[in-house]
DNA sequence: TTCTCTACTGTGAACGCTCACAGATGCATG
DNA sequence: CATGCATCTGTGAGCGTTCACAGTAGAGAA
């Protein structure tokens, strides 16, 4: 919809560029999706005249005959506090939409706080206004992926979906061998008396995490004191909590593998309330290298999370769904950052 | 794109739903426009017949002939840094996902944190490729509102958008008298030497919150001492050193009013590593009333920002410009949130 | 030469919807 | 009884693209 020299709002059509490079809309319509089959010189005046008319074309024309809308949906079902406190979706948000945008691709936004929008959203994808979904939850066991892969919407999440048949794609990262390096590291600087604050145990991260925390302690011959393995829900503030539990429980606590950094930020408040240093007395480890991390203080050794190639794959991954490929499973290395607290 | 009953890929047409009805296309089409020139029977037959076949439009081939898409872009330009960390954007995209489904609009997210996706974003948009586009970005010197009015593309800006003669509208907050309400708050307290962090010179909140501080000031006799006047850039770690230079400066600071609630977090952070308590010895007052406000310690006393309002306003006044209303400014009024920082 | 094959090009027919218009009906008015 | 008006309905056209198909030209093989 340009609006023409006379400043009416007139689109050029391919029409108008076949006119004005003297071809057809067939050559036209050839040289804008791939160019095969064309001559050059075709090519070269489709391309001169593209230019001079500053034609771009209509993709609800282009939806409408070829039954796809070249969009794909961003779909995070997290309660809001969640959203507003973690800022790897902010992360996650922005590789994706720079993926996207590489292939000119438009990320529609869907935020799904509450079961209304949840069904609201469905409803929306299901009536095939866009063409895949990037799901997005912590809470992998939302079956909200295996309804859009029944309806045969194109789904590729982000982490293992805990407990479901259907067959969604999805990208994540090796929570259990991210976890084993920091405790590993966390053992390896002296520590014996290592403690975890531990994500829900209905999620990957708080399973698979957990799981390397025990291999290591098993691999050290180290014994697996259960007081100190206490649960979160990956915020800030039931890290602190947790910490100050874990404290009372066990005094002489001399590190902690934290799942997640928001966690191990409160963590971190809780211990230097304390009274505790860190990492002189307590080394503290996180798990995600968000933003959060350099944000600590001290700065937060943590594990990280490949966010930008967890979302090209999910993007990549996505566009082959789309053209039929069969849903896969992608995990990624993460990689240890030592920083300060450990 | 239904799939049917026999699983292929088939959409029920406005066609199959004239059909079931016994009516015309028109009519059912005039039912799902708002349903005037309509009779009761023949709507609940419309009606009927959409629940039995399970149709929903096409909005490819509405937008084909009516020339909307019925989707707006929520245009980001801000560095991927600072959308990382201010918690603020979140609230308002979540609010403005919310106010825009409630219309059925999708809304489509572009981040442009480079000059590359700037432009990249910016051709899209102009291509008419959405209706319109909430713009966001602190730095409201950015000519971006201008550019894409000029290009007449409707647009509603977060913030007053400063020195621009383009007629873009705007939503915003009454920065000045939320700071005046602040600071007169701080006076009241008893604090006699107040300081402040404000903002980028180049930004409505680094002016105005500022001109509600000296307003303050002048108003009970204050001196104006420019060494307790010190910018930031909205970071957390401008904050942080900017009550360092304060400290310096005058380390006979008793309160500080703060631009930012990022920014307050770290002046919270430099305080507290310089040994001073707050509010006992300095009293620290924040703007935004963002996520982060609450996970200071202690709680930070902020200006709220009515991000839910404001949200709602951009989308009302958006869809409005999009039907062809002029452009207007509202400033919302801000309320002062009482919790232990001051 | 004649036939086949490949590379390229143009054309009509959709895609599913809205819009303008023409027609029909019923009812009040002249 | 004709006229006007408001309410309601169906029909054809067309939005801008892609796709399938038919057709042309030139090169090489029989």
């Amino acid at each position: 919809m340009n609006r023409g020299t006379d400043g009416k709002r007139r689109s050029v059509t391919i029409h108008d560029v076949a006119r004005e490079a003297g071809v057809s809309r067939g050559t036209v319509s050839r040289v804008l999706n791939g160019g095969h089959y064309v001559s050059p010189s075709a090519q070269a005046a489709v391309n001169a005249a593209i230019r001079r008319t500053g034609y771009v074309v209509n993709r609800h024309a282009r939806s409408l005959i070829t039954g796809k809308s070249d969009s794909v949906a961003f779909l995070l079902t997290e309660p809001q506090e969640r959203f507003f406190e973690d800022p790897n979706f902010n992360v996650l948000l922005r590789a994706c939409t720079q993926a996207l945008a590489a292939q000119d691709i438009p990320l529609l936004l869907m935020i799904a706080g509450t079961e209304a929008e949840r069904r609201r959203n469905l409803r929306y994808i299901r009536a095939g206004h866009v063409d895949g979904v990037l799901l997005v939850s912590s809470h992998s066991g939302d079956p909200v992926g295996s309804e859009l892969d029944a309806a045969g919407v194109p789904v590729v999440a982000c982490g293992k979906p805990l407990g479901q048949k259907a067959k969604v794609g999805y990208v994540a990262a090796d929570d259990r061998d991210g976890a084993r390096s920091m405790v590993r590291h966390l053992y390896e600087s002296g520590r014996r008396r290592i403690a975890t604050v531990t994500g829900p145990p209905d999620t990957p991260g708080g399973i698979d995490r957990l799981a390397g925390y025990r291999d290591v302690l098993a691999e050290c011959g180290l014994p697996v004191d259960e007081s100190l393995i206490v649960a979160g829900d990956y915020s800030r503030a039931s890290g602190e909590t947790a910490a100050d539990l874990l404290l009372e429980r066990a005094p002489d606590v001399d590190a902690v593998f934290v799942a997640s950094d928001l966690m191990a930020h409160g963590v971190l408040n809780a211990l230097t309330r304390a009274g505790r240093r860190v990492p002189d007395d307590v080394a503290v480890g996180g798990f995600d290298d968000s933003p959060a991390a350099l944000s600590t203080r001290p700065a937060l050794t943590t594990v990280r999370q490949p966010w930008e190639r967890i979302s090209s794959e999910m993007v990549r991954m996505l566009l082959g769904r789309i053209k039929g490929d069969d849903p896969a499973a992608v995990i990624l290395p993460t990689e240890l950052v030592r920083r300060e607290s450990a």
